[in-house]
DNA sequence: ATTTCCATCAATGTATACAATTCGTATTCA
DNA sequence: TGAATACGAATTGTATACATTGATGGAAAT
């Protein structure tokens, strides 16, 4: 840890310095990079998970002042990434594996609520035009007999839109809301793990798996039953749940997107 | 509306002007104040539904700066309360009967998630003891063959720590936060329409109704029927559906926190 | 009369000065 | 030696000045 961007101490930022050229290394504004910034930190695990952070440290570690980086403590707070502590400052959260667990099992549920309202209220054709053209691209990937690295990461942006539809066919922004902040700890992701199995011989299936479920419950859902579009949307979830129990083991997969902040005791 | 603090502009506080009296009305920081203040001011109906709100506007009502204000206005922004518009500042968002109908809705999948994990995996005997005395505690207010307002408010507090305990009996702590997360829309809570019926006739009988399902639930978490658990958390959510659809339709009721916020049509 | 461009203003974004609180440490008194 | 208190450094809370952006209205030209 302790990169070089460490001590860059004195921010010219916004003082008329450099002249020509304006602060942003990316173009947007500080407050939003200083939140992409930190949560990237965090969830790298090049914060450690548990330790204490007090503003000014972000502050000099980012670069940006007090203002924006206090905007993007309190946002990664309700995230769910950090704890304000009583006293002030805020402590970088650690999860315990049943924690984890429960994150997930949540999504099912939620995910489990949309589906069933999306039968029982009917969903939008479009929408389910949509899907069926997302599974369908799916499909074109599950052809191959094994999958590459590129392969994994297009599987993912696909399952990641089916899931964002499954969510806009019940039409309810209450439950979507519900579901983006369960979804913002990072492995209650749809596709939290599957990366974890990438190379493992068995990737592949469990895909087809996954792939079936989604098949499954878009049926239930276009047949108007309800309630096996919930059941199904629930044992979806395990699935990550079984990828999560290979992931934690294996300490090659360290480098996962917040796999880092579980904790391997109770 | 626009009580004595309305405008006073220039806000000595801090500034050393009056020596030993410290500037706060209340005990809390300025920052909790803003937060409870603004909060009350949407809920009571005093800021239109619907209307867009500035920083400014808000600094100049409640006499604070705008650090804490702009805290406050993120704050009820994540709660669900504000709407941060595209081009900046925020609207007081309304709801639709249909969206207050979806957060309840979720809020008995969450409490029904949350007693069936208590019931597979045991909920701690000093908690379901509490809980015991908690429903020992209502039957007492139940026996009166009428109940007054004080006996109302006295079983909506008890009502609300029934349903904390049985968030507790999971011992999940992120389900719990989920859960917490969701009452913050008003009409979400366990008991956001009770009071609506106060007066009817059928007011005492909703209540016996409810407090058998209490009973029901926390024996089927006892019995480890976790399922049965569910369904009855799920189901027992459905009272307030029934209320809610009372609540909206006699205009008397309006004055009922949050209630002003819900818009007629779709 | 309508449209376009520019000026002005208002509101938010950003930075920072100042106040207050808290936590650690050292010193002093019992 | 122990505990308690007071002092000091560090950190957060609060206010506000300055920058920037986006909206609005008016004037000029077609």
């Amino acid at each position: 840890m302790t990169t070089a961007t460490q001590s860059i101490a004195n921010n010219d930022a916004g003082k008329g310095l450099a002249a020509g050229i304006p602060p942003q290394t990316s173009s947007d504004s500080v407050q939003v990079r200083a939140l992409l910034q930190l949560r990237e930190l965090i969830l790298s695990g090049e914060l450690a998970g548990g330790s204490r952070i007090t503003e000014l440290a972000v502050v000099q570690r980012l670069g940006a002042s007090r203002t924006p980086v206090r905007a993007a403590l309190m946002r990664l707070e309700q995230e769910g990434l950090l704890e304000a502590l009583p006293s002030g400052g805020y402590a970088i959260k650690t999860f315990s594996e049943r924690d984890v667990s429960e994150a997930i099992e949540l999504r099912g549920t939620l995910e489990g609520l949309s589906a069933r309202l999306a039968a029982e209220r009917g969903a939008a054709p479009v929408v389910l035009a949509e899907a069926r053209a997302c599974l369908d691209a799916i499909d074109q990937f599950l052809q191959a007999p094994t999958l590459d690295d590129q392969a994994f990461s297009s599987y993912v942006a696909l399952n990641e839109q089916f899931h964002a539809l499954l969510s806009e066919m019940s039409g309810s922004a209450v439950i979507a809301r519900q579901l983006e902040h369960v979804m913002n700890l990072p492995f209650a992701s749809p596709s939290g793990f599957v990366l974890a199995q990438a190379n493992s011989s068995s990737a592949r299936d469990m895909l087809v798996v996954a792939q079936d479920q989604h098949r499954q419950v878009l049926d239930a859902i276009t047949q108007r039953e309800g309630s096996r579009a919930e059941a199904i949307m629930r044992e979806h979830s395990r699935l990550a749940q079984r990828n999560l129990r290979e992931a934690v083991q294996s300490p090659r997969l360290d480098q996962l997107p917040g796999v880092r902040l579980i904790r391997k005791q109770r």
